[in-house]
DNA sequence: CGGAGATACTTGATTTTGTCAACTATTTAT
DNA sequence: ATAAATAGTTGACAAAATCAAGTATCTCCG
């Protein structure tokens, strides 16, 4: 730990951190509010498959660094409670896609707004700084070469 | 969506990109490289407790945001791998505090390292960028006031 | 003092997440 | 045309998470 770069130090806080956000964030999902009855998981997933854009499952594992299998779990769940609806793609009969249904377009337009609301810990940020966590996020998550 | 205010909009986009973050993050964790057998949560329960820094399991639970029970059963696997141990309170007999067994230490510090070296996406980061991202994190944190 | 209520942790039942290996169907490449 | 790669599913199972109920201890108030 003495032995360790500063540039090491600071990499190695900037986890923790950002563990410990992940962790103290889910206090304050929607999901733990009773109004919706979603996991945090099942809140990101919707979060990640926007409407109108769908989402080959493939691209969800990919996203969530997890087993294919897993995701078929995930959406089974969903597709359960009329959220999502697994599309087969035509170019690719392989493949299918989720897209929401009405209900769980409504659910994440709800969820975002929840989650931007005044109060939680993001939004108690100056606007400065939520721009600058913002584009340095987007530098990391390299979102741009999608 | 459209509705929205800036700074909403600014605070959800924030949102998804720290969980982007968080979920890509895993797939460079030396939990999946083999070497260490450790799960995500595991490796940060570990990170959590500090050497020589004891800490009540309720503490975690806080910190984790989640039910006391699960924590039980986090620490019975950590415990029955040599990596912590379960240390009754002197002053409330109530309270378990936490403790890293020699083994649990050198694993962590381990952990430490290789997270800090690895080619992970923090490290690609300009110095600036990363004692930036630390500092607002800290604030999201808020762990000023501990 | 003594009991009421709060707190720290455990146990048992149950659901959700997550992994792996094996399988089907389809596509790509040789 | 065949072989190899890819997308998704299934089944078996471990780990993570919640809830309700229970034990032990502590705190506080009459």
């Amino acid at each position: 730990m003495a032995a360790m770069h500063r540039s090491e130090h600071d990499a190695c806080r900037a986890w923790q951190l950002l563990m410990k956000f992940f962790f103290a964030q889910r206090e304050h999902l929607p999901s733990s509010e009773g109004e919706f009855d979603l996991s945090p998981i099942q809140c990101h997933v919707l979060h990640l498959i926007e409407p109108g854009r769908p989402l080959p499952m493939s691209r969800l594992a990919e996203t969530l660094s997890c087993d294919a299998s897993n995701v078929t779990g995930l959406v089974d769940r969903l597709e359960s409670r009329g959220l999502v609806r697994r599309q087969p793609s035509p170019e690719d009969r392989r493949v299918k896609a989720l897209q929401l249904t009405p209900r769980g377009a409504r659910m994440r337009a709800q969820l975002l707004r929840r989650m931007a609301r005044r109060s939680l810990p993001l939004s108690r940020l100056s606007r400065d700084k939520r721009r600058t966590l913002v584009k340095i996020l987007e530098a990391l998550v390299d979102e741009g070469s999608i």
